[in-house]
DNA sequence: AATCCGTCCAACCGCGTGGAT
DNA sequence: CATCCACGCGGTTGGACGGAT
């Protein structure tokens, strides 16, 4: 980008006063000698701007700042004017039906705070994301889940009614918060006696385990977003779609049971006609939201989606990764097209491949074949090779006192409830690394 | 009383997008 | 078509504040 007024705003001022507060501050304009004020703005620069504002409207920010006599960019001066001094603003506390909608936009939508923002009059972006952020690490550092489950599944419910697009649970949910790793909660969580700590919060709905949790939902987190937008970046606009759904990876109506509680269905969005159909937006969107996982799972997924995931992840490319992986299992390598360089598959490929090779070192690769063979259907190692891994290597989820039960057919047990690269898990993904460089004598 | 620590929130920053030229 | 520019979004930072130690 050429050297635009940000950008020129950003050399003043740092080539300019260091601090803020120098002087200026008396009266918060500079005006004459062209450096740009930054800090907090002052009683007679809110006066400017709204003069100014209210004579000349909104808009043309950087005129605002040229003509008003504010020495203040002009994105500060829209930030300032829309989060503060904008006539319309709620101001205060939000109340409690505030918060249970930013709850319901969340789970609907993820971080989009302007767009939540708009559907809470009065309400800014800035503030529905402070109230998150902060809200969200309360939780977390109470081991709580970050939805309610009534709110969960409400878009569930939804969805089953309309192909509303604004109703559908996110699939931009890389960058939720939620689904980033939570470390400090424990897969314990997703027993009932979270639910009972959580009663007092969400007194509803606390044990109506949905009888049917998709698990497209899982893998789509982050992958699309769902509403209409015209500034799809980051996961929204990074996934084009991902090859997941080609290859589901639970069988569909896999049924399981928690801690000998009412078994519940996986089911699968994924079908023949759309083999993206667990990553593509529009499938995702019309399935339902897997609250449970989402909330209570730090799992595979968690961490590879929000973390391994994220746009700002510092991992190689697919490409590169591919120098890495080159030798999968013709059988197993389905053409990957759709896989994102960023794609979440990245630690199951390097987990698969770690695990390839070890298996292959002590001749055993051939449970692999049986167990994908198992699942009926062929599928990328780059995909799935994590349901294999941790099938066979991840001690028993009961070890973090997460029961699973399947009671029809073999599946993948990150998608159940891994412990989300607890101790254990560090040791494989080590473990794995180290097969991968290590025995491979890289 | 002093210090530490966590929370809240205003503001900043980097970047992407779309319109204008 | 390329470039410039304005705008907006989401993530992050840093200071103020209050409670705990």
């Amino acid at each position: 980008m050429s050297m635009t007024s940000e950008s020129e705003e950003r050399m003043i001022s740092k080539n300019g006063s260091d601090s803020p507060f120098d002087e200026a501050n008396s009266g918060g304009n500079e005006g004459g000698n062209g450096q740009l004020k930054k800090g907090p703005w002052t009683a007679a620069e809110d006066a400017i701007l709204v003069e100014y504002v209210t004579k000349h409207g909104e808009g043309n920010w950087n005129s605002v700042m040229k003509h008003s006599g504010l020495s203040r960019c002009g994105k500060s001066c829209r930030l300032r004017w829309s989060n503060h001094l904008r006539p319309d603003l709620k101001k205060g506390a939000f109340t409690q039906e505030e918060e249970r909608r930013i709850i319901e936009l969340h789970a609907k939508m993820g971080n989009k705070w302007a767009r939540m923002a708009t559907e809470l009059p009065g309400r800014t972006d800035n503030e529905i994301k402070n109230y998150w952020n902060t809200r969200i690490k309360r939780k977390q550092r109470a081991g709580l889940p970050i939805y309610p489950p009534d709110i969960c599944l409400q878009p569930s419910k939804q969805n089953q009614q309309t192909d509303d697009h604004m109703n559908t649970f996110p699939t931009g949910n890389a960058h939720n918060p939620d689904f980033m790793p939570i470390n400090n909660i424990n897969i314990p969580s997703f027993n009932t006696k979270i639910f009972e700590l959580n009663q007092p919060l969400y007194p509803q709905t606390l044990l109506n385990i949905p009888p049917t949790i998709p698990t497209c939902n899982l893998l789509s987190q982050g992958l699309h977003s769902s509403y209409p937008s015209k500034r799809l970046r980051g996961p929204d606009s990074i996934f084009p779609s991902l090859s997941i759904g080609g290859n589901n990876a639970i069988p569909t109506g896999s049924q399981y049971q928690i801690d000998g509680g009412q078994p519940f269905m996986l089911s699968s969005a994924y079908d023949a006609q759309s083999s993206h159909a667990v990553l593509n937006g529009n499938q995702s969107s019309s399935s339902e939201p897997s609250w449970a996982m989402k909330m209570e799972l730090p799992s595979l997924q968690t961490q590879m989606v929000g973390s391994w995931g994220s746009p700002s992840s510092p991992l190689p490319s697919l490409e590169s990764f591919d120098i890495l992986v080159h030798t999968p299992p013709t059988e197993h390598t389905q053409p990957c097209n759709n896989l994102s360089p960023r794609n979440s598959g990245l630690l199951e490929a390097v987990l698969y491949e770690s695990n390839t090779i070890k298996n292959s070192t002590n001749n055993n690769s051939f449970c692999h074949e049986a167990k994908w063979e198992a699942y009926g259907e062929q599928r990328s190692p780059l995909v799935h090779s994590s349901s294999t891994v941790f099938s066979e290597d991840t001690p028993s989820l009961d070890e973090a006192g997460f029961k699973v039960q399947e009671a029809t057919s073999s599946r993948p047990d990150f998608l159940l409830g891994s412990n989300g690269f607890g101790t254990k898990d560090h040791s494989l993904l080590h473990d794995a690394i180290g097969t991968l460089f290590g025995e491979q004598g890289l």
